[in-house]
DNA sequence: AAAATCAATCAATGAACATTGATGGATCTT
DNA sequence: AAGATCCATCAATGTTCATTGATTGATTTT
């Protein structure tokens, strides 16, 4: 797996999180699974914008859906959460070294 | 510490790094400390565009800037990296729980 | 089967952000 | 002190992304 790869994937995430309406749901996501019009009461949103973001957040991966009935409900996906964790460790493991270039 | 400036400080983060260009910068910061020219040369950009970039992810916090002579070197911020992380854990934690509403 | 509810999608608009090329300030070299 | 190097900043432009309101599809209720 290439770094470009792998860095397009964190950007995908980091770009999903990075807006203040999806953190809300994301955030409201993180007490468990929550239907389209939980969220709508809750964050107190037009119903098409709370769908066009869950559209962007799980084209990214950071959540999943299921329908049941005529409800939809999502919930986090723990495992782009877990590979966000990992990446940031990975990210500020080294980076404390002086440059030696530049002399 | 309200949640809206928790969520204010997460989204500065997060926009900070969902960037490519800033996301080549971080990763070669993630090596350690760097001047301006070295990242120019590793990355291959112009330098107006790495400035700029630089300015934002300093602006973040995400990263710290020091000048000696005439060149200025610049390195990650761990405390940043570690409050993304802490975050992360937190929403990860309670977000499998099944819904109860909407019968 | 008609009405009501839940959610996804679309086109048009607007706002936020990155790029570009040029310029200027500061430091070092000769 | 003149030239060269390193970096920051700026205004203009273009691109990407979110919002809005309306419409549609699917499921359930009456």
């Amino acid at each position: 797996m290439s770094s470009v790869v792998v860095e397009t994937h964190a950007i995908n995430l980091l770009k999903g999180l990075a807006e203040p309406l999806r953190l809300k749901i994301i955030t409201s996501l993180s007490n468990g699974e929550k239907c389209v019009c939980d969220l709508m009461e809750e964050i107190g949103i037009a119903q098409s914008k709370i769908s066009f973001h869950l559209k962007v957040l799980k084209d990214t991966g950071l959540i999943t859906g299921r329908q049941s009935g005529r409800w939809v409900y999502y919930k986090l996906n723990l495992n782009s959460f877990k590979e966000l964790k990992a990446w940031i460790e990975i990210l500020s493991k080294d980076c404390q070294k002086a440059s030696t270039a530049c002399k």
